[in-house]
DNA sequence: CCACTAACCTAATCACACC
DNA sequence: GGTGTGATTAGGTTAGTGG
């Protein structure tokens, strides 16, 4: 979501953090807030949304916020907060009830609630191995799953909590045992605090070869091995303190009987794959922590090298490292770290053959198994939450694209503005077919391509009416109510129903959010994914739009300098900048790129490198494919070694193709960028 | 270093669906 | 009514940021 407010981190190359990047709420925000507190201290969950929606964040900020301010203003009315745990309780519902600030006294009712996510048995499966692998997933696992599972990030949390809650509470207290276990290792029994903290999730890690045992599992097997040493993580080691740990795999087991068996067998079955990325000491599997590992962030001198734009604000880093969905289709499993050591070391067909074995077990007949549904969501359309999913015939009915490949799961297609999801948008993944190209690399490139736009171009349509001109940032608090405003633009002001409110949400997050610890996810995905040509073809198309002059929409996933005008105030570009800088500026500035996308650039598009956003006509010597490897062939020659490309000669090789008119020097320019 | 505070945690509880 | 589980709460901790 394009969040109003701005990240925090600007600074030097922070680390990337387990947590949701820290929001820096503005002034006309923090206004609206206070403004907000003051009348009521408990919002329910519509009035949660219509704020979120009105300020331009995502209703989890808005929760989180009040959460915090109630617990600091405990002495405007409550019992202190810093009163005894076993007294607690007298400080919550009746005392608010008294003071009549909560809206539902006991006993919220539905309408204050958020409705009630029924899960498919297909996502509780996907969060159960998950939390098999991390019951304390990080916020990017927690996006990765609510991408897996179409539920927004929010429930994700929610359920892990709950879940983590639950198995404290099957489990008991740590026996007498535990406790010495724990004693031995320096615990000190105290639930909180950092050792607190460790501790805790050493004790939950330490416990798996009980409930292997309990399982009928022969835990001196070293497939019993606990996952986190499978991972490469010596999280008790190597885990600093505190929240660190969060991220640590523990193996915890599943209160199941079957399904924890089966896990473990795909667990194995993951296991004799190649070993797991060792070099991931920091707590992430797959360097996607970035605990202290450099490789994990997407470096600048990286995206400088790939002709990035790296010159971006101070505030760049700490937006990147915001939530980054990969836009790139993800392997399936609990997080990112899964993208790239699952990826590896799981084959689709594993995962089929044990998700069927689960199937069956399960007796869960009629969900159908996805080959790889972690890649392909299109097969997980179906299960998303049944209060927040549209069903596909239902959008379908109500005129919207539901042509759209189907990576986007459904909720977000059903968030497309009709007036955004139009053929020429993310949908542009016909285009190439549609015109009858049938080269493999250009077909793939194009099918890429337009996955990972859908994916980046998810529309923020819940927030645009907050800032229809960009006004909503200049801070003024009485401008900040913008329904109204928004009307006045012309923009689409109907209040969504909540279900598809907090869908899109879920996804907003993963649009409007650059890249997030992202950015080196879109990169790594996109090496992971796909072809390492998409990556470098994909930048060269990048470059040749900016040459042309034609904004490159499609890319501003991968391209932070347009992509940062999505999120914070600060990075928002006048459009007199805009213009400046060759962008189509015809285009209301609230309209994201992706809606100028929608004015098919493929028909704007000149020939030559450009009009890879259009179809060619050609067959197996289409001059696009062949300029491109050529191209490709140079920049990995280039990359090996010093030995210049020769602009004469590849120009020679180009000019024999009819439909790439550059000029050598138009070519060198290119290839320079590049 | 310290204050501030968003994000996160646990524990308890509510609310609702399902049996 | 009991159970399971998603959602919410209070109270506390963690960690990033800025003074």
């Amino acid at each position: 979501m394009a969040e109003a407010g701005s990240p925090v981190g600007g600074s030097g190359v922070a680390r990337e953090s387990r947590r949701r990047r820290k929001m820096v709420w503005q002034a006309w925000q923090e206004q609206a807030l206070l403004s907000t507190f003051k009348e009521k201290r408990y919002l329910s969950f519509k009035e949660r949304k219509e704020l979120a929606k009105r300020m331009g964040v995502s209703d989890c900020r808005i929760r989180v916020w009040f959460q915090n301010r109630r617990n600091r203003s405990g002495e405007e009315g409550h019992a202190s907060k810093r009163s005894i745990r076993g007294s607690r309780r007298l400080a919550s519902p009746q005392l608010q009830e008294e003071l009549g600030s909560r809206p539902q006294g006991r006993g919220l009712r539905s309408s204050g609630r958020r409705p009630r996510t029924r899960l498919t048995s297909l996502q509780r499966r996907i969060l159960g191995q998950a939390f098999e692998r991390n019951p304390r997933p990080g916020f990017a696992t927690r996006e990765e799953l609510a991408r897996d599972t179409g539920l927004p990030e929010d429930t994700i949390h929610i359920w892990f909590q709950n879940r983590r809650a639950r198995r404290r509470h099957r489990r008991g207290r740590p026996t007498a045992q535990d406790q010495d276990l724990l004693a031995s290792q320096g615990s000190d029994g105290a639930p909180t605090g950092p050792e607190g903290r460790e501790r805790e999730g050493a004790q939950e890690s330490l416990l798996p070869q009980e409930e292997a045992g309990s399982t009928g599992m022969d835990t001196s097997s070293p497939s019993d091995l606990p996952s986190f040493c499978r991972e490469s993580q010596p999280f008790q080691v190597a885990q600093p303190r505190g929240a660190g740990q969060q991220e640590a795999p523990t193996q915890a087991g599943n209160a199941g009987s079957l399904e924890p068996l089966l896990d473990q067998l795909l667990d194995e079955v993951q296991v004799e794959e190649p070993a797991p990325a060792p070099l991931n000491l920091d707590g992430d599997p797959g360097g996607r922590v970035h605990e202290g590992s450099q490789k994990s962030f997407w470096p600048q001198e990286e995206a400088g090298s790939t002709g990035m734009d790296t010159s971006s604000p101070s505030d760049s880093n700490s937006f990147c490292r915001e939530s980054f969905p990969s836009q790139v289709a993800q392997p399936c499993g609990s997080g990112q770290e899964d993208a790239r050591t699952q990826a590896d070391s799981t084959g689709p067909l594993e995962l089929l053959l044990l998700d069927q074995l689960l199937d069956e077990v399960q007796k869960e007949e009629h969900v159908p198994v996805p080959l790889d549904w972690g890649r392909n969501p299109g097969s997980r359309e179906h299960e998303g939450s049944q209060d927040s999913l549209l069903p596909l015939e239902e959008a379908a009915n109500s005129g919207m694209d539901t042509s759209i490949p189907s990576i986007w799961p459904t909720f977000c297609r059903e968030s497309q503005p009709p007036q955004v999801a139009q053929p020429s948008g993310p949908g542009q993944a016909q285009a190439p077919t549609q015109g009858g190209n049938t080269d493999p690399l250009e077909l793939l490139l194009y099918q890429l391509l337009d996955e990972v736009q859908v994916e980046e171009h998810a529309p923020a349509p819940l927030n645009w009416d907050v800032d229809p001109g960009g006004r909503v940032h200049e801070g003024s608090w009485e401008s900040f109510w913008p329904q109204r405003e928004a009307g006045s633009t012309g923009l689409d002001t109907s209040s969504p129903s909540d279900s598809n409110s907090f869908c899109r949400e879920s996804q907003t997050s993963q649009v409007a959010q650059p890249c997030g610890s992202g950015q080196e996810d879109a990169r790594t995905q996109a090496n992971s994914t796909g072809p390492l040509e998409l990556l470098l073809l994909d930048q060269l198309l990048d470059e040749v739009q900016k040459e042309e002059h034609v904004p490159a929409p499609l890319d501003w996933g991968r391209n932070p300098g347009s992509r940062e005008h999505e999120g914070s105030q600060d990075s928002l570009l006048p459009l007199e900048e805009a213009a400046n800088s060759g962008m189509d500026t015809s285009i209301p500035s609230i309209w994201p790129t992706f809606c100028r996308e929608s004015q098919p650039p493929q028909v704007a598009q000149p020939s030559g490198p450009g009009k890879a956003q259009a179809p060619t006509q050609g067959g197996n010597t289409d001059p696009l494919e062949l300029f491109l490897d050529q191209l490709l062939t140079e920049v990995q020659l280039e990359e090996q070694g010093p030995s210049p490309v020769n602009v004469e000669e590849t120009w020679e090789q180009m000019d024999t193709t009819p439909d790439l008119p550059l000029t050598p020097e138009e070519y060198q320019t290119l290839l320079d960028m590049l």
